[in-house]
Parts: structure tokens; sequence; C-alpha cells
DNA sequence: CAGATACATAAGTGTGTGCTTATGTATCTG
DNA sequence: CAGATACATAAGCACACACTTATGTATCTG
């Protein structure tokens, strides 16, 4: 797991939308297929690639291999993110709020 | 500038590298490429890339063309990642620490 | 105006990427 | 054990990507 791992793994869009299905909750790789036309082995390939940049992490479950998001990929584009923070002033106030939120 | 873009631009370690030089202080093409071992058209290819994403914008002066960092690609990474954001509550306290100290 | 400087764009090339089809491996079921 | 199911891996292919060399365009300077 590097930062070009991450960021090479999200630079795919049908990556980006496994990801974002697997963040409302974990499934299974075939459960993942439904509705996305994708082929099995290139869903294979995709996690494969989002295992590797640790967006995502595995659980062999009997036959099936449940999959959720992996919080150490999230957090390296956290990371990544707050260097340039400077950047971004106008929207401090909007992410307090968004944080406040988080508290329950 | 759609998420594809940007996600594709920060896909390259280079790109990433020129990026994080201008979030230092905004320069011109020829100061980026000082002590960066890439060729001058390769240089204007990433950039255009970068502007592409809105990740950077560019400022005629003269014969220069002087570059900063724009807000809004980093904004739309942002906003991607707060989607996610209750995937790493460890680290809510940590960046609330950091919104404190850019109320100055 | 002529040359130099700063940068962009065009065209070509090797490599990486995402897909496909085919096959392998592990687990469950009868 | 035999077949079915869930998934991974291998190999091949079309296309995208990051680079190169060559050339174009805009601005400055003498």
């Amino acid at each position: 797991m590097t930062e070009n791992d991450v960021f090479r793994a999200l630079a795919d869009p049908t990556r980006r939308a496994i990801f974002e299905k697997l963040a409302s909750g974990g499934m299974n790789a075939s459960a993942l297929r439904q509705g996305m036309e994708i082929s099995q082995p290139a869903m294979s390939q995709h996690l494969a690639v989002l295992r590797k940049a640790r967006l995502v992490r595995e659980e062999r479950q009997g036959r099936f291999v449940n999959y959720e998001v992996d919080p150490d990929g999230l957090a390296l584009i956290a990371g990544w993110l707050a260097k340039y923070r400077a950047y971004w002033p106008a929207r401090v106030e909007a992410l307090k709020d968004l944080l406040k939120d988080m508290d329950q």
C-alpha cells in the first residue's frame, strides 16, 4: 500500500463505483456485481487493486468472500488532502459542521 | 472538470510532485522544472492535465505563465472524501484540532 | 525587424491498463 | 466422491498514457 496505489486505484470510475457501493455496507463479490454490468473476472481484478490500496479488505466466509471498506486507504487520502487544507478556507466552517454531526 | 479528471490527474506521481511544489507558492513553468528532471513539453502536458482538473490555474505574465493551486480540484476531493467520513472516526478529533488551528 | 526566450501543441513510440476468454482453486451439497 | 458454486489467476488484446523530438506561437529585447 503506497500513496501511488491509492490514487491509481481511485483513478478508475468503475473502481470508485465499486468502492461507493461497499461504503453503504459490506457484501460479497457476487452481490457487488448486481446491477453493474461487469464480468466476474473484471470484478475480481478491480477488487484486487482496491485491496492492494487498502481501500477495501476481504473476509472469507465459506464459499463467499465478504468485502468491506478499509479505512486505511481513505486515511491516506485524508492525510494527503490535509497538507493542502490552507487552500480551501471557505469550506472550513462547513467541514466543522460535518464533524460536529459525527459526534452524534 | 469532472471527478474523473481530478482523480486521473492525481494518479500520476510526477503530477502530484508538481502540484505539491506549487502548493508551497505559485511559480512559472520553468521554475517548476528546476530540480525535477523533466522535459519542457512533458511539464507543459502535465500542467494541461492539472489545469483540466482545476487543481491548478494559470495567469499569463508577459512571456511567463505563472501557475498556482486552484482550490476547486481540491474541494472536489474533499467532497468525495466527506461522503466516507464515517469510516475514519478515530481521526475526527485530530481533524477538529486542525480546523481549530485554521481559525488562527 | 530579428533573434531569443517561454511555453504550447503535434506526432510518434513503448508501456501500462482494463477488458476478454479460458482455466485454476476452494468450499459447499447431494 | 462428483458436481455445482464463488472467486482468483493467466494470457492475450485494444486502447490510454507518459514520454520523446519537432515545430508552432507569443512576448520581450536589442
